[in-house]
RNA sequence: GGGGAUGUGGCGGAAUUGGUAGACGCGCAGGUCUCAAAAACCUGUGGCCGCAAGGCCGUGUGGGUUCGAUUCCCACCAUCCCCACCA
């Protein structure tokens, strides 16, 4: 052993130790428990940042030790390489993405084992690899085969940067989810669509399932973004009278959740883009400021509607509808607060029952008549509406409403549904805020779709025995447009059926059907005749921990939720849910540095607070994320330099919890260095005689200070254990092992002249249990400790240590002594003190004595080892 | 507008079930070692009053429940995040 820490020397030597003992290397043992720990694969762009070795860091500090702890640990890694960076790369350097792609993962893969992590790197995948996509093309064949995968021409959003579609998730706002400062536009395109709306129930329900191991957060994201609101549908006749301005509809269908209040409808209300709009504007019917209104609304942008607000604005069609319930007559408006997307893009107005009708109503001066009261609400049927009436429960009971009066709402909207079915004007009905998921990219770096377009067959899917349909090796990502469609070879080709000349389909995979599923091929990363054998399967899935950024939430994380779902549907697997637990790590952040010159600058350019530039005083910003554009980035690479890979690493997982916000600090890194440096140098002072020392306990007589350090080696063994395993709680464990550094450098200086044999027990028992607890935060000081002690065998496969529960019991406790509440002394018992001997040392403290001053005492409250509180008048 | 969180020293953060608030680290101050410095080690470090002993105050604000509240309940304030006209 070195008597100085030099980390670069000693990290290359474990890992390397590592590597040739196959240490991460796992295979299915039925013998054996499992645990899954995954982390969220990076995207290639070329260096790790900080964010991923937070990630990898938690997740990797799990996976030490559940392995230590006995668990045959699945701990792969791999990359998500397909996607648009790599083309924006390749057109902009003309070079190749495969070859960009490959490069990065080599860049970022050293950068991995640089930092020690404990993966297993036979299993590592990359999803642009054709055995890799293949299977998603396999997929979509079965889905395919199983109607859960369809073609539809529809209104998609498109990015005019990405140029291509997008599916809704990745569209929220109205922005581009890459380029949060790109409106997307909408575009009539023919696309693929995979019918998430089949699982939108299921989705929804097994959330309940995900509850305790998710975040709440995530859950609440996905049930608000799924966004089921059961209801029904009714069909409101368009008025005889409307003879001489309807079209083709003679009918508009809207969607309600409550049609309890459907007697206080004032109006039909249809969103600008809705067809009848289309009709009224063909037909030449609609007048004027009509045909302007709905143009306008068309036309309006993501942008504009932000920068208008919520003003709401109408206007009256010129058509009539009937109420089905009550005939009566009520004029069709259109307005802009009625979204084609949703239901069917028509509604009934019930200003007495709902706010944004009572709004638009109280604007244009439509009448407003209540039809639910709260129950023996003595106010008038007819008295004036003051503001819109909501509840939706047993407290609404119907008025104004013929035949329903009196019944309560709930019951309302069962017995009026029941009615609407009955008379055939309506129906109950589901709707679902969630769309079906368009997967069709117009990109070339992806994965092409496996269908075939037959002019005499329609769609044919790819043969299995032919796939995967590999992307071109020549193809220039140069070419405007779509590069595939253009690649003539590749566009060209045959029916499997029919043997007639046929175009391939051209477009390829949305990336996030990669990672759907990638964390199944982990399992069986070579397989050739399947995605994965089943067998393996069962024993590895589903995933115990996943570890990864809350930006996903409704993204990759309600996909893949999907995908196991059509798996099981499959017979592939079966379970539903494919994560038991999630840990949604907080972002790492840094000051944003600004000079008024030179605008944003990077730590390295920011000296004394001055611009290295100009050496003007810089502006310091807020603590934000990380980012390229506010240069407040530090690089991975640069840390470990300077500090070795285990400091970076320990400072990841001691400055913050992980769900929270971690802010970089070089100050925090120094301290992380020092603890280790301290760490170092008392395992150095002491290793030679603790490594070749070897009596049993039973003989020894330990001293007081012996005992505590033994006391304390075991409290900190149980309160790692538990932060780590129960609580996922990394700070606060590392606190423990400082705390027990500090107490073995206590015992060291309080010993005099030579050590006996049981202070050298005790020693060694100290730091080897040091040495072990450190493995999941700093593994490789600690298995060069490790090895210092005297252990031949590697420490990252060894077993946990065990605390002894009498061992790490307290001899003695300071009680805390209350009068009143308010705590006015301590007294020192033995641990195991009765509640009376408690209660008498407590009173004859001379402190409780002189405040208590012969009040009278009411009564004595006594929590076993924890504290007395007096009662006094 | 709706939903969700968070609020503790100069800073990051502890406090397992309602039971000693501020663990651990950073920073700061003082000291030891040294020709000197760095490193390391030791001591102190919530605020106010006090030479001290000690006292009072203190977990965003105001109430409440309780012998006892950072923890539970109500209201308010502040900050952050998500969804935003979803019928």
């Amino acid at each position: 052993m070195n008597e100085k820490y030099f980390p670069a020397e000693i990290e290359t030597k474990q890992q390397q130790r590592w590597a040739e003992a196959k240490a991460f290397e796992v295979e299915i043992d039925p013998t054996r428990k499992k645990f899954y720990c995954l982390e969220m694969l990076p995207y290639p762009s070329g260096r790790i940042h900080m964010g991923h070795v937070r990630n990898y860091s938690i997740g990797d500090a799990l996976a030490c030790f559940k392995r230590m702890n006995g668990y045959n640990v699945l701990h792969p890694m791999g990359w998500d390489a397909f996607g648009m960076p790599a083309e924006n790369a390749a057109i902009k350097h003309n070079a190749r993405p495969d070859q960009w792609t490959l490069e990065n993962i080599e860049a970022m893969r050293a950068q991995l084992k640089r930092l020690g992590f404990s993966y297993d790197w036979r299993r590592e995948i990359a999803s642009c690899a054709p055995e890799y996509y293949r299977w998603n093309q396999w997929f979509f064949i079965q889905m395919w085969k199983r109607g859960l995968l369809y073609r539809k021409n529809a209104t998609v959003n498109w990015c005019a940067k990405c140029n291509t579609s997008l599916a809704n998730e990745q569209a929220e706002g109205g922005y581009c989810w890459r380029h949060e400062d790109t409106p997307v536009e909408q575009r009539e395109l023919e696309q693929w669509f995979i019918k998430v709306t089949d699982y939108a129930d299921q989705l929804l329900d097994d959330l309940v399932e995900l509850e305790g191991g998710w975040p709440e957060r995530v859950i609440t994201m996905q049930r608000n973004w799924i966004g089921r609101s059961v209801g029904a549908e009714v069909d409101f006749a368009l008025a005889d009278d409307n003879n001489s301005t309807r079209s083709g509809s003679d009918r508009i269908r809207i969607f309600t959740t409550r049609i309890d209040t459907i007697f206080g409808s004032n109006a039909v209300i249809v969103a600008p883009e809705h067809e009848l709009m289309d009709e009224l504007i063909a037909s030449g019917k609609a007048s004027a400021e009509v045909r302007d209104f709905v143009i306008k609304q068309r036309a309006i942008s993501p942008e504009e509607r932000v920068a208008e607000g919520r003003e709401k604005q109408g206007i009256f069609t010129g058509l009539w509808a009937v109420n089905p319930f009550n005939e009566e007559k009520l004029p069709v408006w259109t307005a802009n607060f009625v979204v084609m997307g949703y239901g069917t893009g028509a509604i009934m107005s019930v200003p007495a029952h709902d706010e944004r009708d009572f709004e638009f109503s109280q604007k244009y001066g439509l009448p407003i008549r209540r039809v639910i009261k709260m129950v023996g609400s003595t106010e008038a049927d007819d008295a004036p509406v003051e503001a819109a009436f909501t509840a939706k429960d047993e407290t609404g009971v119907l008025i104004n409403s013929g035949q329903f009066n009196g019944l309560r709402v709930p019951e309302a909207i069962k017995a009026m549904t029941e009615f609407a079915e009955k008379k055939g004007f309506g129906r109950a009905k589901t709707n679902f805020k969630i769309r079906d998921w368009g997967v069709s990219r117009q990109r070339a770096w992806g994965t092409p779709i496996p269908f075939i377009h037959c002019a005499q067959c329609g769609i044919v899917p790819v043969p299995e025995d032919q796939l995967p349909v590999m992307l071109p090796p020549d193809l220039d990502y140069n070419t405007p447009g779509a590069p595939l469609a253009e690649h003539h070879s590749f566009a060209q080709t045959t029916c499997p059926q029919c043997k007639g000349p046929a175009r391939r389909d051209t477009d390829t995979m949305d990336t996030f059907v990669d990672s759907s599923w990638y964390y199944f091929r982990y399992c069986d990363p070579r397989n050739d005749r399947a995605p994965f054998d089943p067998e393996i399967i069962a024993y590895w899935t589903p995933v115990d921990q996943y570890i990864g950024g809350i930006e996903h939430a409704v993204l990759h994380l309600i996909y893949t939720r999907l995908w196991a779902k059509i798996m099981r549907d499959l017979g592939l697997i079966n379970f539903a849910e494919p994560v038991k637990k999630l840990l949604t790590q907080g972002m790492v952040c840094l000051a944003t540095a600004r000079c008024q010159e030179h605008d944003w600058l990077s730590p390295q350019e920011v000296i004394d607070g001055k611009c290295k530039f100009c050496e003007r005083q810089v502006e310091v910003g807020r603590i934000e994320k990380m980012s390229k554009s506010k240069k407040n980035i530090v690089e991975p690479d640069e840390m470990i330099q300077i500090y070795g890979a285990d400091t970076v690493r320990l400072f990841m997982l001691f400055a913050a919890p992980p769900e929270k916000d971690l802010e970089w600090s070089d100050a925090g890194a120094e301290g992380a260095s020092r603890f280790l440096n301290r760490v170092w140098r008392i395992v150095y002072k002491w290793h030679r005689r603790t490594s070749d020392f070897g009596p049993q306990t039973s003989e020894l007589e330990f001293s007081a200070a012996a005992r505590a350090l033994r006391r304390k080696t075991h409290q900190t063994i149980r309160r790692v254990s538990v932060d780590i395993g129960e609580r996922l709680h990394f700070n606060t464990a590392v606190a423990a092992l400082m705390e027990l550094t500090n107490e073995i450098y206590a015992f060291d200086s309080s010993l005099k002249g030579e050590p006996d044999a049981a202070d050298l027990f005790a020693l060694k028992e100290a730091l080897e249990a040091l040495a072990k607890l450190l493995a999941p935060f700093t593994p490789h000081i600690a298995e060069e400790l490790w090895q210092a002690l005297g252990h031949d065998e590697l420490l990252v496969v060894s077993p946990w240590p065990q605390f002894d529960a009498e061992l790490a019991q307290e001899e003695e406790l300071e009680i805390p002594v209350q009068l009143n509440g308010k705590l006015v002394a301590r007294v020192w018992v033995p641990a195991d003190a009765t509640d009376e001997v408690l209660r008498q040392a407590a009173l004859s403290s001379e402190r409780v004595q002189a405040r208590l001053d012969g009040r009278q005492i009411v009564k004595t409250i006594i929590v076993p080892k924890r504290l007395v509180n007096i009662v006094a008048r």
